[in-house]
RNA sequence: GCCCCCAUCGACUAGCGGUCCAGGUCGCGGCCCUUUCAAGGCCGUAGCACGGGUUCGAAUCCCGUUGGGGGCACCA
């Protein structure tokens, strides 16, 4: 039988990057098999339903190259199938009326147990059960009775999700169970805390997909980084992209041990796969997030800037900072001007009229200018580099006065030899 | 409180009884390269939570302790 697995956020807000690393498993797991990945949204709870929520989730899917198969679902569609079958188990006795709402009967004695995927054989008490309400008495069904039953209509073979639904797992178990229906297979993956321990949450910084996006971290950074917490195929692998993943998942080699969130990983790897990126492909990343967050920056000016700056940043949104000086006006820091007026005066005195204005011979002009001078490339180059670009840190410094052009340059320079005393 | 789950360097992990005085990656420290910052190269730092078993032999199996997490809603 082919394999069939489903995601199921809430719509209540961003995808977390929790429920994005599940929806990965998911994904893989049938892309590996051959089988399909659906998407659910379990709306049950109209009240905490946020309106963006839906088209929010399947932008952050969709980013991430997490493609479903099929139109997505609501859960609240399938009310009036969960009543039917609640009107059933009413009638077999299986369940019963509750202050109006409906409740079903758990078994009192015995274990239910299933074998998890990644966890192995698990067990509870029936007597620990309680009859839980499937139904409410406004006849909305709740979730722990809609999600196992759109599981069996769907035909879901595994369920793979967090392992925060471990608990809910015996009654969803029983409650297919007395429809006579039959039982996926199971699978609860860990979950993401943040470096303190505790569930990764906003207060550790970004947790929605979204949020890295904005943060100019890649798809195939996330993707690479997520499929790493919890599963690993061997113990070398640091660096995958999503074929040999799809190649190479199986829920056997994931983790049941939880995993912690490490920004400062994702950072080096985000730096790693941006480095590899063509400057084409590279420059349009760029200039796509930039759009995105409201930068309007001449697209040819950041073409030709960017790959002055590949080699240095981990996210796209370093970019303004280390480039924003051929785009805006700049303020350096007088301090750290101190000692350098000769020197500007003679880079000045250097560059007015040299030809060509390209950063070979800017170099060669610039070094002649600090020999006569008498000082060491690491003394001359620092104050240009502060007047030039306002800061201590930039790209290559010739690279970044050839595209500042003359005329910039040299007026920066003047103006910086004139508070640098 | 009750139930369930988890436990290898600071972090992500490999290890499924001997090849492990525990390997890889991030981080961290040092050195090299260098016009700054990065990147890169080299070297280094650091771990099997504890206590009992089982076994010729345990990071690997069993039990307990401790620690952490999750769940106990007419939320999902």
């Amino acid at each position: 039988m082919a394999v069939r697995v489903r995601i199921a956020p809430s719509p209540t807000g961003l995808l977390h990057i929790g429920t994005a690393r599940t929806a990965l498993f998911n994904w893989l797991f049938a892309r590996h098999e051959g089988g399909e990945f659906r998407l659910r949204i379990e709306n049950t709870d109209t009240s905490r339903e946020v309106a963006e929520a839906v088209d929010q989730i399947q932008d952050s899917l969709r980013w991430l190259g997490l493609d479903w198969d099929g139109p997505h679902t609501f859960q609240l569609d399938r009310m009036d199938d969960c009543r039917r079958v609640a009107d059933e188990l009413l009638a077999a006795g299986k369940a019963y009326e509750d202050e109006g709402a409906i409740r079903f009967r758990m078994p009192e004695e015995g274990v239910t147990a299933w074998d998890d995927i990644v966890r192995g054989r698990i067990e509870y008490p029936n007597e620990k059960l309680e009859d839980v309400v499937i139904v409410r008495s406004d006849g909305r069904p709740t979730y722990n009775f809609a999600s196992p039953m759109e599981d069996v209509w769907d035909g879901i073979t595994h369920v793979i999700r967090g392992d925060d639904h471990i608990p809910n797992t015996p009654k969803q178990l029983n409650i297919i169970r007395a429809v006579g229906a039959e039982i996926p297979a199971y699978a609860h993956v860990p979950m993401i805390f943040g470096m303190d321990g505790k569930k990764l949450s906003k207060r550790h910084g970004a947790d929605a997909v979204e949020e890295f996006r904005d943060a100019g971290y890649l798809p195939e950074t996330m993707l690479n980084f997520l499929a790493l917490l919890g599963w690993a195929p061997d113990g070398e692998t640091t660096l995958i992209g999503r074929d040999e993943l799809i190649q190479r998942f199986s829920l056997e080699r994931v983790s049941s041990s939880p995993s912690q969130f490490d920004y400062q990983k994702l950072d080096w790897m985000n730096g790693v796969y941006l480095r590899e990126l063509s400057p084409e492909e590279y420059a349009h990343r760029l200039l796509l997030w930039l759009g995105e967050n409201g930068y309007d920056w001449d697209a040819e000016l950041v073409t030709r800037a960017a790959p002055l700056v590949q080699e240095k940043i981990a996210k796209l949104s370093e970019f303004p900072g280390f480039a924003g000086f051929l785009f805006g006006n700049v303020e350096p820091d007088s301090a750290d001007l101190d000692g350098g007026a000769p020197m500007l005066a003679a880079a000045d005195a250097a560059l007015a009229s040299l030809e060509p204005f390209e950063a070979t011979a800017i170099e060669t002009a610039l070094r002649a200018a600090a020999d006569r001078l008498g000082l060491k490339p690491r003394q001359a180059f620092q104050p240009i580099r502060v007047a030039v670009t306002g800061s201590k840190v930039s790209p290559g410094l010739f690279e970044s006065i050839e595209l500042l052009g003359r005329e910039t340059t040299l007026s920066r320079l003047r103006a910086a030899a004139g508070g640098a005393a």
